[in-house]
DNA sequence: AAAACCGTATCAGTCATATAATACAGTTAA
DNA sequence: TTAACTGTATTATATGACTGATACGGTTTT
């Protein structure tokens, strides 16, 4: 079963794709696997706070990229097939990494400059 | 006079926010000075080809930040004082790499991959 | 003074996001 | 089988972002 307690909504977008992302990220990071049952609609609509469209919403998109499947009035399990981690691994990390470089140059800070406070960042 | 032929409007968020950070950007990489006059509300709003009403909006946001000094009537000016430029950049590099490195560790990337891509992006 | 420009304000309409309240049919377990 | 749960669909409502059109008064230029 996927647990969302550590899923915390804020500001960063759309609740539907806040969701989408931590089951990537979930992915991505090993912490869910192949097979596993996922709460609910309703359950995860009370666990959230969020109104069953919007998860309803995010189930849907997720089930578009692969990540899951649905059988009508079933639960529903995730599906991470060969490749599907280190595909989504690759999808987030550069598109993270390359919207930090390019801010960094558009700010006209220099590599030296950039990765010395990404690694304080990281350390601190 | 700030050009704003290098705005490309793009999908990251609202138009009036790509607009302030355009222009935060440019503060913080020198590229936009003290006192410099901007084109007004009618010309941005035909060479970006948004409605007026979200660029008044962006302009209204950056003269709460102290950035921009409008005079109903008058043309608009910039407005950098001394620590001004120093405060935005701080603003934009934590604030994005922040972003990554949050982003990595949720990922369960390690430090040394993390910036290895980041690195490879950054010179290719 | 008059024309041209400027910032500012208002009203109406569209679209995406999110909510709320149901309803229906398929699946599963008691 | 029946009851509880499931995914799915529908309609209505609300808000923020953006557009479109228009208007008013202050500023600048000629």
């Amino acid at each position: 079963m996927v647990s969302f307690d550590n899923l915390v909504l804020g500001e960063d977008g759309p609740i539907y794709m806040q969701i989408i992302r931590f089951v990537k990220q979930g992915i991505a990071s090993g912490a869910i696997g192949d097979q596993e049952e996922i709460p609910s609609r309703r359950a995860l609509s009370a666990l959230l706070g969020v109104n069953p469209n919007t998860i309803q919403k995010a189930c849907q998109m997720l089930e578009e990229d692969g990540i899951l499947v649905s059988r009508s009035g079933a639960k529903s399990y995730t599906c991470v097939e060969d490749g599907t981690v280190e595909r989504i691994r690759r999808e987030l990390t550069t598109e993270s990494a390359a919207g930090w470089v390019n801010t960094m140059k558009r700010l006209g800070v220099g590599r030296e400059e950039a990765f010395a406070l990404a690694a304080e960042l990281w350390d601190g």
